[in-house]
DNA sequence: GTAAATTAAATCGCACGCGATTAAATAACA
DNA sequence: TGTTATTTAATCGCGTGCGATTTAATTTAC
């Protein structure tokens, strides 16, 4: 292979891999600002967006939603409870699980996210329709990798 | 606003950030047994493809291309040293700045690394066309983003 | 020409994020 | 039934990532 394919094949702007890490730190700086107003981080707010989603979910069960081990999700969960905005308490169903739910402070504070959303679209500079594209080939890509990972 | 369409505007699924943000995990989960081999981690393999790309450069410089700050970037360079992939020198034209150059064991590394593009591109299940439409409107969408974060 | 402002790295504290491991509870099965 | 296998959280160690601050060097202003 010759020096101008070699230099083709190591751009770092072709690195599609390095644009959704570059987008997610951009995202993430957005955010950042008006989630301080809400005093949560951005994992923690995506914990909370699937317990408003529905509340009273396993440790098991919100890691699956949002890809996220146990290892991070403990110790995330802990600073939720310690804020005052989730419960964690053994199933008695099941010892092993871990139930958490939404307190009335983490209830109250879903309107307060609500305004949060449309915010964020305004920033990104995108119309609907090339959002709702982007969103649905990031998320056949990030299935597809999934599975290809679930196979090795 | 009615109950519905509050569900509408807190649902995960929907969320452009959310799918760039688990699409990136799952770039991590594909990348790091391909990264291992090299003895990288994902962060430091874009350090070492900036460095490829152009060697000898200064912390600011390596950081303004991959977004990152001083904070994040010394000590991962100091993992890079220790490791005997680059060196870091006081610029004697302006002593504020660090020169990282690549070693020779960091220049000989290049040639593994050649191979990890392509696997990445497969493991996405895209066609090229879709890649690269896709990595231009993240990259256009990243752009806007940081414009946004200065104004602020 | 010196004081003030700016710039570049480094440092510190905090919060992820995960692999590997552990402990406890439950399920499966001979 | 009793043993083994599996499942679920939690823990630990390491490596990011960043905001705030510090230190040192350089530039700007006056």
């Amino acid at each position: 292979m010759d020096n101008s394919s070699k230099d083709d094949l190591l751009q770092l702007e072709k690195f599609l891999c390095f644009s959704i890490y570059s987008a997610g730190h951009a995202f993430n700086r957005v955010y950042k600002p008006l989630l301080d107003n809400l005093g949560l981080t951005y994992p923690q707010y995506l914990v909370m967006v699937t317990l408003w989603q529905q509340d009273n979910q396993s440790v098991r069960s919100i890691g699956s939603k949002l890809y996220l081990e146990s290892s991070t999700l403990t110790p995330l969960l802990k600073r939720l409870e310690a804020n005052g905005l989730v419960s964690r308490k053994r199933d008695p169903e099941d010892e092993r699980s871990v139930r958490v739910t939404l307190t009335e402070a983490g209830k109250a504070l879903r309107d307060k996210a609500e305004e949060v959303p449309p915010c964020i679209l305004d920033a990104t500079g995108l119309d609907i329709e090339t959002a709702k594209r982007l969103n649905r080939d990031l998320r056949t890509m990030r299935d597809q990798m999934e599975a290809v990972g679930q196979k090795i």
